[in-house]
DNA sequence: CGTATCATCATTAATGATGATACGGTGCTTTAAT
């Protein structure tokens, strides 16, 4: 297709002038009838690329999601942009709806699943019989991070891409070091030699990388000095659900800041109404565990503060860039002691799976958790299925371990070591250091007042914010206790 | 790993000493049949 239709039609059915970085080229690769790896900075606009690719071709466009609340979004969207011949496909609908999508699959022109839901034997031979135009991975780097962790079912995706007669892949997502993407390609069984891989540089240039090592004593007032210092609004990312309750009630109990929770632990009901309050400016700050952030689309967030420090530079890079999706200054601070990476490490190497359970399971057919974690259960599964022997298992089993090892190892180096942090990042994802930043991170300029003044300037004044729910607490605290 | 929290017990009955315990996190799916 000529440049110039592409992006007439990119006027006409999104309504933009231009493409963002790396649209047109992951487009046009696909258009060319490569299959195509897109790893894209957060806030691209990836959901444009297999929507305009769909518009082009004849057929399905059947993507493969992580989420239900992605799935939904995706599907809101393209219902509200006025495309009716879209559906997520999931456990959230009651039979009768079920079997309506079921039945008329050829009627759709997106059409969104888990991987799990491809495990149907029926689904897949009846997407076999239909003309595909595009299978798309979002999100891949899923496949990578939590295949071998908690979802087998990531696993299988290259056998249902061959199932359904190897459609035109579209791989996506925003972070991924070299061996995430081999990962991702051998799962998918794409080859790499017959694969355009789109990558660019997961730094992102308006924000401020913070290190700062600190004695577990000392984070709660320096997290209290940030939040008082930096303007709203905000994510803190913990890693336990408990530690992101109880410093949210300190927050609460200290600041004026409207705060709240979302974690696993909260039900769907309260995820759904604290995200759209955190979208609407009413909550100024969210603590979070890692399951805050897949498909929030917050323009204006100012600052990430990591409690904790996270599992992986990958991690690290996804969570941040949540930060200044208006392209404005921000900030990403994370709060670094040796005491969490000593407990971090000693909870990654524990495993439950001993040579008994490894053996166990060629008799005993039902799998019953006799106390072992999700992930180890996973691993369990995937055993199974490909008929390892016990060196094979343990040897697997080793394998998982030492990726998430030396994933931790490099993210405990960016935060340690004293080198340029940008410059760091770069190397990790095998990418050219951007040129020189006003503001780059902690090693190439320590004094930030003036960082903070200007984020300061460009946010909007604090809205006066009564906490009813702090509010009535107090009030029933006083009746019954006192 | 070291430390935060909690239960217990002791003793100028409300606090403090002591010992025991705990100590990630991510989510899909519930099939009779078309």
């Amino acid at each position: 297709m000529e440049e110039t239709d592409l992006i007439k039609n990119l006027k006409e059915w999104f309504n933009f002038d231009r493409f963002r970085a790396g649209q047109k080229e992951s487009i046009e690769t696909i258009l060319n009838g490569e299959n195509t790896l897109a790893i894209l900075p957060t806030g691209t606009g990836k959901s444009l690329i297999y929507e305009y690719c769909g518009y082009v071709t004849e057929g399905l466009v059947l993507i493969v999601s992580p989420l239900l609340s992605l799935m939904d979004n995706q599907v809101l969207q393209l219902n509200q942009a006025g495309e009716k011949r879209a559906a997520a496909l999931n456990s959230m609908l009651n039979l009768e709806e079920r079997r309506l999508i079921e039945k008329r699959l050829d009627y759709y022109k997106f059409l969104f699943v888990s991987p799990e839901m491809l495990q149907s034997k029926w689904l897949v031979q009846r997407l076999s019989r239909l003309k595909i135009a595009l299978f798309v991975v979002d999100e891949a780097h899923c496949i990578s991070q939590w295949g071998l962790d908690f979802r087998p079912d990531y696993l299988y995706l290259g056998k249902i891409r061959e199932e359904l007669n190897n459609p035109l892949t579209l791989a996506l997502t925003a972070t991924a070091p070299q061996e995430v993407i081999d990962d991702i390609l051998k799962t998918l069984n794409l080859d790499p030699t017959d694969t355009a891989v789109y990558q660019s540089n997961p730094n992102r240039e308006n924000i401020y990388y913070d290190f700062r090592e600190i004695e577990d004593n000392d984070k709660d007032t320096e997290l209290l000095q940030l939040i008082n210092d930096f303007p709203n609004p905000g994510i803190i990312y913990f890693s336990s659900k408990v530690k992101a309750e109880r410093i949210c009630q300190l927050l609460r109990e200290n600041t004026e800041q409207a705060v709240d929770t979302y974690h696993a632990d909260r039900s769907i009901e309260d995820r759904k109404i604290i995200q759209r309050q955190f979208l609407n400016g009413e909550l100024d700050i969210i603590c979070a565990t890692t399951a805050f952030g897949m498909g929030i689309n917050k323009k204006n967030i100012r600052f990430i503060i990591h409690y904790h420090i996270p599992n992986s530079i990958e991690e690290y890079l996804q969570e941040t860039g949540r930060a200044g999706r208006d392209g404005l200054q921000s900030i990403a601070v994370l709060l670094y002691s040796k005491s969490d990476a000593v407990f971090k490490f000693k909870k990654m190497k524990e495993t439950q799976l001993n040579d008994n359970i490894i053996t166990m399971n060629d008799k005993n057919e039902s799998l019953e958790p006799w106390g072992l974690s999700d992930s180890d259960l996973a691993m369990l599964q995937v055993i199974k299925a490909r008929h390892l022997s016990k060196e094979q298992a343990k040897s697997l089993i080793n394998q998982r371990l030492e990726k998430r090892i030396s994933k931790f190892v490099a993210m405990g180096q960016l935060a340690t070591q004293n080198r340029c942090k940008r410059e760091m990042m770069s190397i990790y994802f095998n990418q050219k250091n951007d040129p020189v930043q006003i503001w780059c991170c902690s090693f190439c300029q320590s004094d930030i007042q003036s960082l903070v003044e200007e984020m300061q300037l460009i946010s909007q004044p604090k809205k006066i914010q009564i906490n009813y729910e702090k509010k009535w607490d107090q009030v029933i605290k006083e009746l019954f206790i006192l």
